[in-house]
DNA sequence: CTGACCTATGAGAAGGCCCC
DNA sequence: GGGGCCTTCTCATAGGTCAG
C-alpha cells in the first residue's frame, strides 16, 4: 500500500492525487465524459478554446469538478469552496492550466518527446549536485583545510552528478519482482583527476561518518552505485573555472585547446601527489603558499602543460573572442 | 526573444521523538 | 506501544539568469 502510493507519486503528482480519490468520484467522472459522447478526455491543447470541441471538455472538466467537489472528493486536500458555483472563475483556472500549463509541456514535448520528463529529472540531478558541491565544501571548511583545498570543492562543476535508474526510454528500471528499482546511478567525470576523486570519496566516508556520530536517522537514503563504463551525462560536460590546476586529469588536461588551458594559467595546486601524501605527513594541510609550493606544488605543476607565453601574444592577436581562425580549431 | 541551464521553494511522505 | 508533533528526505514546479 505505501508501495504503491510512493510509485505513483514518484510517477507524477498528478497521478498520484489521483490515486488517493474515493473511485466513486472517478466514475462519476469517467460517466460524464461519456454521456457527452466522447471516448477519452483529451482537449485539444494547442487549438483554440473556443472550438465546441474544447469547450465540451471545459464543460466536463467543471462541472465534474463542481459536483464531485462538493461531496468533498476532495477533502484530503481541504479546499476552499467559497467560489465553486463562480463558473467564470473555475473557466480562467482551466484554461489557464489547459492552454497555458499543458499547452507549455505539450509544445516542449512536441520539439522532443521525453524532454518533459527528462526536464524533471534534470533539474532534480542539478540540486543534488548543488548539494553535493555545499556539503563536501562545508566539510572541508570545518576540517580547517586552506582555501586552495576548498577551491577543489566549490564550484558545482567540480563533482558529479547523479540520475535515478532509469533505461534509455524514461521508465524505471524494474527488478526480477517487477517493481521498480529506485537508486541513484553515479556519472563519471573524465576531466577530473582520479587522485582527486579519491580524495572526495574519502571526504565523503568522513562526512557520513560524522552524519551517522551525530545525527539522527530519519531516512534511508537511496542507494548510490556508479554507472559502469566511465559513462558520462550531458550534465557533467562544464568545467570549473576557478578551480586548482590538479583538479583536472593531467593527460586529460595537456591534450584540451591552448583555449580552454589558457584559463587556467593561474590556478593553483591544492594537494600534493599521491605519493607524498601519508597519515603520519599532512603538513601539506597547513603549509603557507610558498612553502606548500616549493615542497610539494611545484612537483604537481611540471605535469601540466600550460601554454607559453608566445602562443597566449599569439592568441591575443588573433583577436578576443571575434571570429577566429580555422587553425585554432587544430590541436 | 528564446532556449538551456540552474535555483528557490512548496509540499507530501517517512521516520524519529516525546509523552502518556 | 501508539498517537501526535517535528525534522528531513525527495519530487515537482515556478521562476531567474544568461548567451546567442
Amino acid at each position: 500500500m505505501r508501495q504503491a502510493a510512493y510509485h505513483s507519486r514518484a510517477r507524477s503528482q498528478i497521478a498520484a492525487n489521483i490515486y488517493e480519490m474515493d473511485e466513486h468520484f472517478l466514475r462519476v467522472t469517467y460517466s460524464a465524459i461519456l454521456s457527452f459522447g466522447l471516448q477519452k478526455w483529451r482537449p485539444d491543447v494547442l487549438g483554440n478554446f473556443g472550438s465546441a470541441y474544447n469547450q465540451v471538455h471545459e464543460l466536463i472538466a467543471i462541472k465534474t469538478f463542481q459536483t464531485i467537489a462538493i461531496s468533498h472528493a476532495y477533502s484530503r486536500l481541504s479546499p476552499n469552496l467559497v467560489n465553486l458555483a463562480n463558473h467564470k472563475l473555475l473557466s480562467r483556472f482551466y484554461r489557464n492550466y489547459v492552454y497555458s500549463y499543458i499547452y507549455k509541456l505539450a509544445k516542449k514535448e512536441m520539439k522532443a518527446a521525453g524532454s518533459v520528463k527528462k526536464g524533471i529529472r534534470d533539474t532534480n540531478t542539478y540540486k543534488r549536485r548543488k548539494e553535493t558541491a555545499e556539503e563536501r565544501t562545508e566539510f572541508l571548511r570545518s576540517e580547517g583545510y586552506r582555501s586552495r583545498v576548498i577551491a577543489l570543492s566549490e564550484e558545482v562543476e567540480c563533482h558529479s552528478d547523479d540520475e535515478p535508474s532509469f533505461d534509455a526510454n524514461g521508465n524505471p528500471i524494474l527488478d526480477a519482482a517487477g517493481n521498480p528499482v529506485y537508486s541513484i546511478s553515479i556519472y563519471a567525470k573524465s576531466a577530473r583527476n582520479p587522485h582527486i576523486t579519491e580524495f572526495f570519496r574519502a571526504v565523503d566516508a568522513a562526512r557520513a561518518q560524522v552524519k551517522a556520530a551525530t545525527k539522527k536517522r530519519r531516512h534511508i537514503a537511496l542507494p548510490r552505485t556508479r554507472v559502469p563504463s566511465n559513462l558520462e551525462s550531458d550534465i557533467s560536460q562544464r568545467f570549473p573555472v576557478g578551480v586548482p590546476l590538479d583538479w583536472f586529469e593531467p593527460n586529460y588536461f595537456n591534450a584540451l585547446p591552448a583555449a580552454l588551458r589558457a584559463n587556467y594559467t593561474d590556478a593553483g595546486i591544492a594537494l600534493p601527489l599521491a605519493e607524498d601524501i601519508s597519515l603520519d605527513n599532512n603538513d601539506y594541510k597547513t603549509l603557507k603558499k610558498t612553502p606548500f609550493m616549493k615542497k610539494y606544488g611545484n612537483k604537481v605543476k611540471e605535469r601540466y602543460h600550460l601554454p607559453s607565453e608566445e602562443e597566449l601574444a599569439q592568441m591575443d592577436k588573433s583577436g578576443d573572442g571575434t571570429s577566429s581562425d580555422e587553425d585554432d580549431m587544430d590541436v
